[in-house]
DNA sequence: TCCACGGGGGTACTGGGTGCCATGTGATGC
DNA sequence: GCATCACATGGCACCCAGTACCCCCGTGGA
């Protein structure tokens, strides 16, 4: 009950997927949208399939998780994705890249997604469901993020804040492109938002890395990289930034160059070269 | 079951607190801490207390519920305090400040609240339940940003991720604060952490001010206006700022001025005068 | 005296989730 | 060819959270 995810999956991201299983995500689906998620039983899933109750419960963990039946491999994929990470990636830009794995499992069954967040819209249980499993991701990212500050004063304290803003800025593109039945592009919104997120807080912008990394898939570099062009910041723009910066009179300069620099998504000049 | 949150709270704000759900309360956590959350079950709280066990579901709409007894008030409160905003408060200081009622609301009890974190951390529904109820939280907050964001290109994207990253730094430090028994000064950690925040997306306000800043109180109130003065934006400062603003060449003049009233805090002059 | 009303209690039911065991089946070993 | 084992599945029986319905009882007003 309400047990939210179990980290027990076994039959989830690799090896053969049984047909078992498949038959019973879309059973259950097709009963969810016929007559909502709640009016349907474990029961009927399972008569619907034509198989024994206690096989669902075999193949997934609790009633919710046949909602979500490819976020715990998604999950485990990020993971991997950043226990995979080099020191020369910009962290910030990493978690990024991560966080387009999500989209990417989203994007690729636009139907099944939409159907799938018109019940967790409606449900409150779905949602809550969803935030745990939105929390993990989170998770996911901080602890890397935490690893990559380690040592800075405020490190975890960033690394939660980033991590958390990363997840936001994507869940709102993501949701904006669901809300759209899946039409429009949500590569293209997702990395609006991600570069968002990415100018307020990605300070560096490593001049010396390639455009692309090599591993993060999707497109992520199309607007992005900003460049310092001709060394005076005063001229940066991305797309159709506007920066205002605002600062007591008496605050010391290097404080506005920061401040600048930090807006502009540019590595701080002076204080450390170490990241 | 797992239904989170509900919503149909009555006897949680107001009113005079009957004695029942103090016991209740009060029975439900003896028994948790003595042999475990999930070790309790239902009747063996009604037992404790001496009460029906219909009676519980009456004060609690879950077992679950009975952990976060204040919460629901709680959130009440952030509310009514967001609604209560007039267009002179700084959004981001403003939700800010909403953070801080829940930190005064634990802060309140520390002894429970360490008990509750402990319970929190161990029992994966419970985190489930706390994620539900930081969620609402977290769309108060991004709610009233929204509405002080509209007409901004990015508003709602801004929103939450300011939303989520207030959400994510006072939650930082406050698990801070628990980790350490409720020794530890909380306020001085959230309002570190906020400020934190606030540099990094606030107007004004240095990222990590050494020592405290003047204004974060937990109070809120009393000098929280910061700067409303006199409704020309264009010469507005509070005593002595000093405002750069950094534009692409080609920007439109609109996006300009819109930046720098949101950079002020100041309502958006040209479009909706209502706010 | 009667009735209305509201807080509390009891009982039975639904439904998610688990433990345990039986059964069928294919692969392996003797 | 038979025993064995592993494994997947099905079939109960059970626990417990949550709900619907009804009862009891005290109080207070007509």
């Amino acid at each position: 009950m309400s047990e939210a995810p179990r980290p027990d999956r076994a039959a989830d991201a690799p090896g053969p997927k049984p047909p078992m299983r498949e038959a019973l995500v879309a059973a259950a689906f097709q009963l969810f949208v016929e007559r909502g998620y709640e009016q349907t039983t474990v029961d009927d899933i399972v008569t619907l399939a034509g198989v024994g109750r206690r096989s669902f419960f075999r193949y997934f963990p609790s009633k919710e998780d046949v909602v979500f039946p490819d976020h715990e491999g998604c999950l485990a994929e990020m993971t991997a994705f950043l226990r995979a990470s080099r020191p020369a990636h910009e962290p910030v830009r990493r978690v990024c890249d991560a966080a387009r794995l999500v989209l990417r499992m989203y994007a690729e069954n636009p139907a099944f997604s939409v159907q799938r967040y018109r019940l967790t819209r409606k449900v409150p249980g779905l949602r809550a469901y969803e935030l745990s499993v939105v929390w993990r991701y989170e998770r996911a990212l901080a602890e890397y993020l935490r690893g990559r500050f380690a040592g800075r004063p405020d490190g975890t304290l960033r690394a939660d804040v980033v991590a958390a803003a990363v997840v936001a800025a994507h869940n709102n593109a993501l949701r904006s492109w669901l809300r759209s039945d899946g039409r429009g592009d949500a590569t293209a919104e997702v990395d609006h938002a991600l570069a968002h997120v990415q100018g307020v807080f990605g300070p560096d912008r490593t001049p010396d890395t390639p455009a692309h990394d090599p591993a993060p898939t999707s497109a992520l570099t199309p607007a992005d990289g900003v460049n310092g062009t001709d060394g005076t910041n005063g001229t940066h723009q991305t797309d159709d930034d506007v920066v205002v910066v605002v600062s007591r009179r008496g605050a010391p300069l290097w404080r506005v160059v920061q401040e600048i620099e930090t807006a502009l998504g540019h590595a701080p000049a002076r204080t450390t070269p170490a990241d």
